[in-house]
DNA sequence: GTATAGTTTCAGTAATTACTGAAACTTCAG
DNA sequence: CTGAAGTTTCAGTAATTACTGAAACTATAC
């Protein structure tokens, strides 16, 4: 498969773009092509498109699956398999928040928490301790309020964030109408 | 300097999380240890605690700049530099979050911008646009939401985290407020 | 069973990224 | 200006991470 020229710095920068956003280039390259093919794609595809050995291309779907962002299919009388991306763009964009969120957040609170359990023995360990109980509780409320978000249906979650920095106007009313129950 | 052996396990984590998030090992061990020392350090001090070159440290002091992560303080009689976590907590993660936004997101929007501006040859490119229109849109919505959310002040902030999900009900409320007005 | 069309694994190697340490540079006091 | 106390740079090298390709494996059709 030949890929259009302009949509090859897309990919590309979807490689580049990989390294940062958690895993390597080829694994970004890939789901790049997989997001601008109408149709899915089979290994063989992905590996002559991008020029990249099979094997890579078997690593790289298995990374991908474990974000959860491929989905498999098969066609009739075809044992190849067929790879896409799984569910719509915001359903991407969630599954990559949510789980770089359990590889960089995730282990830093139980670092965190680990620390916290033992009895500072001096000064130093006090003052440390300090800081990462503030760390600690910053990451939980952050992780938790992160975790209501995506249970919110996606309007009600567009709807906030148009409002934007309005929402403050918005807790204002709330706090009125609170007092006024008392 | 020598580091309690407590303290050392907070130290090394942050540097495994550091190559996670966005910077290498010694970047973020050399964060961590400022973190948690109450007294602002110098390059030889941090390079003796955690035995890395000097050479390595000023390079660790130069990135950790371009994130506005440290200031650099003066003791009266000393040609020293003196390094510290710039801010609060909040302001760490608030600055780590927008300098990843900016090396993360930012470059994307252009390379789709770029994509964009170009018309459509034939169908694949005009699905390829159409992905790429939704995630442009997706990606500019969220860095607008993230910009307003942090012009707010911090209690409002909190509050609206503690809310959490909450935060529809409140929506709600403001819908039907507008409603009563028409 | 065997042949076939496919996928996965993994040892070896290539490419990238990080680190060292010595030399160059900067700043300031005398 | 000179020397001392400090910082920065960078070529070379070490460590890490990614990729290849051939062999092992799996599943299916006949």
């Amino acid at each position: 498969m030949i890929i259009a020229p302009k949509l090859e710095s897309f990919v590309m920068h979807c490689g580049e773009m990989g390294s940062r956003w958690g895993f390597n280039r080829t694994v970004g390259q890939m789901y790049g092509l997989m997001i601008i093919s109408e149709e899915p794609l089979t290994a063989v595809e992905i590996a002559e498109t991008l020029n990249i050995s099979r094997g890579n291309v078997s690593m790289g779907i298995k990374e991908l699956q474990s974000w959860r962002l491929i989905s498999i299919s098969h066609k009739p009388k075809d044992r190849k398999e067929y790879y896409a991306p799984a569910g719509s763009i915001w359903d991407m964009a969630i599954r990559v928040f949510e789980e770089r969120r359990k590889r960089e957040v995730d282990p830093t609170l139980s670092v965190l928490r680990d620390n916290l359990l033992d009895e500072p023995t001096n000064a130093k360990e006090t003052y440390a301790q300090q800081q990462m109980l503030e760390i600690h509780d910053l990451l939980e409320t952050v992780t938790q309020w992160a975790g209501e978000l995506q249970t919110m249906n996606p309007d009600n979650l567009n709807t906030l964030m148009k409002l934007g920095s309005g929402v403050s106007k918005v807790l204002d009313i709330k706090d009125k109408l609170l007092a006024n129950n008392k």
